[in-house]
DNA sequence: GACATCACG
DNA sequence: GACGTACGTGATGTCC
């Protein structure tokens, strides 16, 4: 039937609802599995009202639900910032966003959505063909920015409220009419959509000057004569951005579709596609009701095996690296994209030609949408044969690689797919360098270290042991090892796909497996605010990198040598033969052997022991101690610094690239590797000056913002110690004051020894303190060691009762938890010897050093928004340290914002009772901003 | 690949 | 009563 007079159009306003539906709505998971479907349950009942409204006098004979597709539309090629402010879509609403397409085509009603419009300009223009058609349209919406669309036979319905909205109630909310309403809103502006408008002038204001000039254009021409003089002045001088405004907010009534009015007539429900659909959803009432309604049975309800969702029974469906599909050709592409969207999830991962994710090429990318499904698009494996180059001819049968990513980008670029990757950092970075920048992400890697953290580790073949009792093809056994070992891209596809496709199997069931036990284990906070929104903080700094100078690290080395050689040949001179200086074993034989040294103890494997400390001993009487200890700092840093780093500078950027470890250690502290950079030498002159080689960039400075004592205040603040309170808020030196009470010395009587031993017994403190410990620290007698803790305990009673409770904790529950809610387990906490201290040490450890790096991790997530308009980068953390490249001349109004970030990180989450501060360095160079 | 050593917080 | 200990990391070289 085709649409005319007589006719009633139904325009359901799909997105703009399920937003409404997620935030009006209880949270209601899907009892056999927690998936989240409250958005889906309210949406079905409202699609439900309408079909049963189907009967009645104001029936509609047409009807479509629209929704938005894509996150780019006109409006933003108008205005880059149009919607810029909205935050990302809720973790519980993305898997529903399919499911309210599948539920819109269970009941048989036209699914609409056009890639780079919004449904409002959809809506707009079906509702003036239903007008101009002489029928009548009901837009079921509450948007007050289809309001406009108001009038001649249109009219609004918002089905949350059962309100319906025509002129009047326009009218009541612009001050206008709807033909005015978007003057209005060019006016007031928007700030849901980020529209600017005209600043201090909101709709009551708008309202009244439409209503006095007529429209938006008459009122900007004759501007001139408003009296307010602040109005005036306003309108006159931001009409570019009111007339912008009202662009964005115009909607297009006349967009191109491909589908005329009569398609989106009326049809029955086919009974078996919906009580399918609301049987799988186990919308239990709306299932009977429904089915009532069609008189038809209502189908079994699913059974729910109980044993099917015991949290630790990993699903037995077999891994079948054959069944994996091999992906050679857009048309198979496309399936695999369709599925993605389907399902609002897809597990990916990449293969490349190393691990360096600076450097290395993609070679392939494997996707999984359910387990056993997994497919491998192999983009450039090399054939067998080396060319003339030894680069190998491109293997026949794979996609172009420019045109894969080409139909990928979207789809992992949507909002409303969810890419699941065992460590997203390393993928993310490859597809960066690639032109896509992958968003929203999991990562089950995270989930595990969030859920397990200090259970075992978190790689892919621990967790796939562990969790789906499969081990997984070694890469070893396609690459070999060694010298031998060859590239990803010289791998047989076939053999390739088997691999690949398997571990985005492993991911996605991984994912299934973790994510209900993320808030089983109450670690959904931890993962969701600690480890998820990290992963593209620490991708843009690794990417980032910091500038270091080659030559001043090539001159350090050459100096270096020649020292070292120098002191060998006296080495050797020393021992009255030559030797490996750099032999352990070798020291120790001259020291104690052949130099028949007293004092010497010896390593578990029974060779001499020879650490800086007991040399250090040695030196004051000999000579040969002495130059070892000179000759292995040298060593250490010549190899691990001066020449290691060089090797590490990239040469496309100049910059070295760390890569941070998320789960590297088990209190949530970071770990850099390749290079290490949370370990460059401070300590020493000699050593410090290799900082000087990392530089800021040409025209600006590094700047180096740190926390002070932040352990020590946390202790402070989890122990309860009022007196470490007050000190820490009066800004008194923490360690005189500890020496103070300690040692009933007056602060102005103070001597630094006094203050030093304070000092290491604070830190003694933190690290879950010993009597041997301590002494050895302090080079003192045990007897008098313990003396001093015994005091301090006796001075500060709540310090040993926090460390009791902590590891009677830890006992307990088998983990302890730092003010955060991280979770940090202690299996070893009951065991009996002397692994027993230890683990006692770690958990009374854990709670301090784990929330320390909890706050720096509050404030690294917050960083990029806060700095966002300033000419700053974040490069690195060195667990209580950040530091920036900041533009010369920025840095004086830079430093307070990151400053102010840093010290208030740990609120509102936690209010600490002690302020934490911040201290900061600016210069060219590390050296200088430290 | 285990071990010893030493760089950092 | 003896045991054998400061907490958390990563990189390097030796030696088997």
């Amino acid at each position: 039937m085709s649409f005319g007079k007589g006719c009633h159009l139904h325009l359901i306003d799909g997105s703009a609802f399920i937003f409404r539906a997620f935030h009006a709505l209880p949270p209601l998971t899907r009892k056999s599995d927690g998936l989240p479907i409250g958005a889906v349950s309210g949406f079905c009942n409202m699609l439900y009202k309408i079909v049963e409204d189907n009967k009645g006098p104001d029936a509609p004979t047409h009807v479509a639900v629209i929704f938005d597709k894509g996150s780019h539309t006109f409006r933003n090629d108008l205005y880059d910032l149009y919607k810029a402010n909205r935050d990302a879509m809720p973790e519980d609403l993305r898997p529903q966003m399919p499911l309210t397409r599948e539920a819109t085509r269970a009941f048989n009603i036209a699914c609409i959505e056009q890639e780079g419009f919004e449904a409002d300009d959809i809506i707009a223009t079906l509702a003036r063909q239903g007008r101009e058609a002489g029928g009548r349209v009901t837009i079921i919406s509450s948007d007050k920015d289809l309001m406009q669309l108001v009038g001649g036979g249109v009219e609004m319905f918002d089905a949350m409220k059962n309100k319906r909205i025509g002129t009047e109630q326009v009218e009541e909310k612009f001050g206008v009419g709807p033909e005015r309403v978007i003057d209005v809103q060019a006016l007031a502006g928007d700030s849901v959509d980020n529209i600017p408008g005209a600043p201090g002038i909101g709709v009551k204001t708008a309202a009244l000057l439409i209503n006095e000039y007529g429209d938006l254009e008459t009122l900007l021409d004759r501007a001139e004569e408003i009296k307010q003089p602040k109005r005036r002045q306003t309108l006159l001088e931001k009409r570019d951005q009111i007339e912008l405004s009202k662009k964005l907010v115009t909607l297009d009534q006349n967009m191109d579709l491909d589908f005329g009015l009569e398609t989106l007539e009326v049809r029955d429900p086919e009974p078996d596609a919906l009580l399918g659909f609301l049987n799988e959803m186990e919308f239990r009432t709306l299932t009977k009701r429904i089915a009532d309604q069609l008189g038809v049975e209502p189908p079994a309800a699913p059974e729910i095996a109980p044993e099917a969702n015991a949290p630790d029974e990993p699903e037995d469906l077999p891994f079948e690296p054959e069944t994996y599909e091999c992906v050679r050709d857009a048309a198979a592409l496309q399936g695999w994209i369709d599925q993605a969207y389907k399902r609002g999830y897809v597990a990916v991962d990449t293969e490349t030609t190393g691990l360096d994710e600076m450097r290395v090429d993609l070679v392939g990318i494997s996707l999984s949408v359910e387990p056993g499904k997994a497919c491998y698009i192999p983009l450039i494996h090399k054939t067998g044969d080396d060319d003339l180059f030894g680069t190998g001819a491109l293997a026949e049968g794979q996609m172009d690689e420019a045109e894969a990513l080409r139909m990928l980008k979207p789809m992992l670029e949507d909002a409303s797919v969810l890419k699941i990757f065992q460590n997203a950092k390393y993928d993310c970075k490859i597809f960066t360098r690639y032109g896509v920048n992958v968003a929203p992400i999991d990562d089950t890697l995270l989930m595990s270290y969030a859920q397990n953290a200090g259970l075992h580790n978190h790689g892919m073949d621990t967790l796939s042991d562990t969790y789906l009792n499969h081990t997984p093809i070694s890469i070893k056994s396609l690459l070999g090892t060694g010298k031998s070992a060859i590239t990803f891209d010289k791998v047989d596809i076939d053999e390739a796909t088997k691999y690949a496709a398997e571990d985005a199997d492993i991911t996605l069931r991984l994912w299934q497996l973790f994510k209900p036990k993320l808030h089983q284990k109450r670690v959904t906070t931890v993962y969701e605010t600690l480890e998820r929104p990290l992963v593209p903080v620490l991708a843009k700094m690794e990417m980032s990198g910091i500038k270091v100078d080659r030559d001043t690290l090539s001159r350090m080395s050459n100096a270096f040598a020649q020292k070292m050689a120098g002191l060998e040949a006296e080495l050797h001179e020393l021992a009255g033969h030559p030797f490996n200086v750099q032999s352990p074993a070798q020291v120790g034989e001259i020291l104690f052997g052949e130099m028949a040294l007293e004092g010497g103890k010896k390593t578990k494997t029974g060779q001499w022991s020879t650490p800086a400390q007991a040399l250090e001993d040695l030196a004051t009487e000999h000579d040969f101690p002495a130059r070892v200890l000179d000759y292995r700092q040298l060593q250490k840093l010549k190899s691990t610094y001066t020449d290691a780093l060089q090797e590490h500078i990239n040469p496309d950027t100049g910059r070295v690239h760390t890569s941070y470890i998320q789960s590297g250690a088990n209190t949530g502290r970071l770990a850099s590797t390749d290079p290490n950079l949370q370990n460059i030498p401070v300590r020493s002159e000699e050593g410090r000056r290799i900082r000087e080689a990392f530089v800021a960039d040409t025209g600006k400075v590094l700047v180096s913002l740190d926390y002070s004592q932040i352990e020590l205040r946390i202790l402070a603040h989890v122990a309860g110690i009022d007196s470490l309170k007050q000190a820490f808020r009066d800004g008194h030196d923490i360690h005189a004051m500890t020496a103070s009470e300690m040692f009933d010395v007056p602060l102005d009587e103070m001597t630094p020894d006094i203050r030093r031993q304070a000092k290491a017994i604070n830190f003694g403190v933190i690290y879950g303190i010993s009597g041997f410990g301590l002494a050895r620290n302090l080079r003192i007698p045990r007897a008098e060691a313990q003396g001093f803790i015994d005091r301090y305990f006796e001075r500060f009673p709540g310090i040993k009762d926090y460390m009791d409770d902590t590891v009677k904790f830890a006992k307990e529950h088998g983990h302890v938890e730092t003010l955060f809610g991280r979770k940090i387990h202690t299996p070893e906490i009951n065991a009996k010897g002397p692994h027993a201290g230890f683990a006692k040490r770690a958990a009374i450890n854990a709670p301090i050093q784990g929330t320390a790096a909890d706050v720096i991790r509050r404030a690294m997530i917050r960083m990029p928004d806060a700095i966002e308009n300033l000419p700053a980068t974040m490069l690195l953390q060195v667990h209580d340290e950040l530091i920036f490249e900041v533009e010369e001349g920025a840095v004086d109004d830079c430093i307070p914002v990151i400053r102010d970030i840093m010290e208030n990180a740990a609120d509102p989450a936690v209010h600490l009772d002690v302020p934490l501060t911040v201290d900061a360095g600016q210069g060219a160079n590390w050296a200088e901003a430290h």
